[in-house]
RNA sequence: GGGGCGGUAGUUCAAUUGGUUAGAGCACCGGCCUGUCACGCCGGAAGUUGCGGGUUCGAGUCCCGUCCGCCCCGCCA
């Protein structure tokens, strides 16, 4: 590029430059050769611009021009002109104006591209992912990150004028056994012994506060092993933050603060502060979730106590066992038929794990049609008719089973008939807290086990409750909730270690596996631990959300496909016998074939 | 770990009940073309039908196994 530097960018081409000689560069987006004229589309950052090679400004430049070719990287240099009337693209941002060309140097070539760099594409996501060069080229993409990019600006902007510190931590850090899977790095220094690559730097955090930072946050790369989904990657990206002498509302505003800003910033995106407060029994109650869309106007009803003395076996031994029956009434729902009943049915046995899915439909005469109803008393009939307001038209959808389950299902039905049928509020944004979750809820052998994380603090007059009924304990946590998907979440965090070691005592921890694990936690309480709280915010499903889209791989330069593989770089990938060695790692011999 | 959908040319797709030489659009290559903007016209090249095995006179198509991509459950905050 000897001598020639560019002097815009494609976006800069605007008609007030006419008449003035510009150096772009950039790629050749696509030619047009007419024989005489040829028409060539410069791609920089996204957008374009037309530039003109004619025979009669430079025979040289206009036959070399020909060799263009889709993705070659050139620089032109030549003056902006007004295009006539009749060849002004109205489809272009830059099409009122064009560069004639009068010098072209061809700093590179290139291979065809596997797919068309254009917005709407049809490769299919391996293609993509494989040739996730050409795809970061495309437009989407570019919005994406860019958007991405103006995000972590605002973030910082808010952070750092709220006075928070940036503060980095590490990635090679202990492994524990809580939460996800993690991944571990082989030490080379002390053979058999592993880094873990940190989930969240939820404990680093709560050290710098102890320290005395008094207000940290982190833009931080977090590392799950766990099986990926539209919405989770192998490793993603929180806004991590924590704060000292704070409280519970100082923490949501500046939740708040961050949200409405960087939403706005970011993508123009109006919220609304504060936010509205939902508390997790009332989720629960409502939606059978506790990250519920609320634009979805369908609601849940709990009809348990109609069927404690039932007759109806299915519903009753479920009860007797602790069980829930929970409903999902939908009105005027004429138009889900017998046949639209079934795939349902198969749906949630086969995908959600369901019993069975029981119905009542509601004739326009007013009599009754289900499959149940004939089990059910009077008075049960009377209970539910009241319970979901059932008039002609109605449908009924039950499912008996454990709370979770039912739950989970029934708000999962919630969700699709809701968005099928168009009960939806017309606004595009819904944002909230989720507050008052338990401190502790059951596990599967029916063991105390934490809702979140185990440093939540209990909400402060709840601590008598510890010794009593733990499980009545509410924690000071709370999740922000956008459009349905779990953003953030945080808590205040135990200060106090007397604290902190009765919730790994009720968690079943011994004395000595506390410390083993934790150890270093309690000493450092123990030292002068300020109160404290914070949270941790899903970055990139922020950005997802902002940006209208439903897979994060649209929002990460280079993700993970669901197998946890990067298709361009080809990781994961063996390694040799001396690399191994040198960690102290043997293989087990290859698994033959039989 | 489980369920579902998919894998044919660089790419997106087609190929009758198992039947001749596996086709088409776009991209690519060559030629023509001075106002296009998804330029146009003419011509051409391009395939381990994901991989391995089986059934069959004959397999893209049927069977078994396996790998890969996506969605979901489990898992995960």
């Amino acid at each position: 590029m000897q001598g020639l530097r560019r002097t815009h960018s494609a976006r800069e081409i605007v008609p007030e430059l006419i008449g003035r000689e510009v150096v772009l560069t950039g790629w050749v987006h696509r030619r047009r050769d007419h024989g005489g004229v040829i028409f060539v589309d410069l791609r920089d950052r996204g957008e374009i611009v037309q530039v003109v090679f004619k025979p009669e400004l430079s025979p040289e430049t206009h036959a070399r021009a020909g060799d263009l070719r889709s993705e070659y990287v050139i620089l032109v240099r030549g003056e902006v002109r007004r295009r006539s009337e009749d060849t002004i693209n109205p489809k272009m941002a830059t099409g009122e104006v064009e560069v004639d060309v009068l010098e072209l140097r061809i700093l590179n070539r290139a291979t065809p591209p596997p797919f068309p760099i254009e917005d709407e594409i049809e490769a299919d996501e391996a293609t993509r992912l494989r040739h996730r060069i050409h795809d970061l080229r495309r437009g989407p993409l570019q919005r994406a990150l860019t958007l991405r990019h103006n995000l972590y600006q605002s973030v910082r902007r808010t952070l750092t004028r709220n006075e928070f510190l940036e503060i980095e931590t590490p990635f090679l850090g202990k492994s524990t056994p809580e939460g996800a899977r993690d991944f571990l790095v082989p030490s080379r220094l002390h053979h058999g012994e592993f880094y873990a690559l940190p989930q969240s730097p939820q404990v680093m955090k709560q050290l710098l506060m102890i320290a005395g930072f008094d207000r940290y946050f982190q833009i931080a790369r977090c590392f799950r092993d766990e099986d990926q989904r539209a919405d989770r990657q192998l490793e993603f990206t929180q806004i991590d933050l924590e704060m000292s002498f704070t409280d519970v509302e100082e923490v949501l505003g500046i939740l708040e603060e961050i949200t409405v800003r960087g939403s706005a910033d970011a993508a123009g995106v109006e919220l609304t502060a504060p936010f509205r407060r939902l508390s997790y029994a009332d989720a629960m109650a409502r939606y059978g979730s506790d990250k519920p869309d609320t634009r979805v106007l369908l609601e849940l009803v709990d009809v348990t106590d109609a069927f404690r003395e039932s007759e109806f076996r299915a519903f009753r031994a479920n009860v007797d066992a602790g069980g829930i029956v929970k409903c999902l009434p939908i009105h005027d729902a004429a138009e889900l038929g017998r046949g639209a009943i079934d795939r349902l049915e198969k749906f949630v046995k086969k995908e959600l794990g369901a019993k069975g899915l029981a119905w009542i439909r509601v004739n326009d005469d007013g009599s009754w049609q289900s499959p149940i109803v004939k089990f059910f008393s009077e008075s049960e009939k009377a209970a539910i008719a009241a319970a979901t307001e059932l008039r002609p038209g109605s449908l009924v959808f039950f499912q008996a089973d454990t709370a979770p389950r039912a739950n989970g299902i029934l708000s999962r039905l919630r969700e699709d008939l809701g968005r099928q049928l168009g009960r939806v509020e017309d606004r595009p944004w819904d944002v909230l807290f989720v507050v008052d979750f338990p401190l502790f809820e059951p596990d599967d052998e029916g063991r105390l086990t934490y809702v979140h994380q185990p440093f939540v603090a209990p909400v402060e007059e709840d601590i008598p409750l510890l010794d009593s009924e733990p499980e009545r304990v509410r924690g000071t946590h709370y999740d922000v909730v956008l459009n349905g998907v779990e953003l953030g979440s945080g808590s205040l965090r135990n200060h106090r270690s007397d604290v902190q070691r009765k919730i790994f005592e009720i968690m079943g921890y011994s004395k000595e596996e506390s410390e083993a694990r934790f150890g270093f936690l309690l000493n450092a309480l123990d030292s002068g631990a300020p109160p404290h709280g914070g949270f941790a915010f899903g970055y990139d499903r922020w950005v997802m959300l902002l940006a209208g889209l439903d897979s994060l791989r649209d929002v990460i330069a280079f993700p993970k496909t669901q197998r946890g593989q990067d298709l361009l770089l080809d990781a994961p990938t063996p390694v040799g016998p001396e690399q191994l060695s040198e960690l102290g790692i043997t293989l087990p011999p290859a698994e033959t074939e039989p």
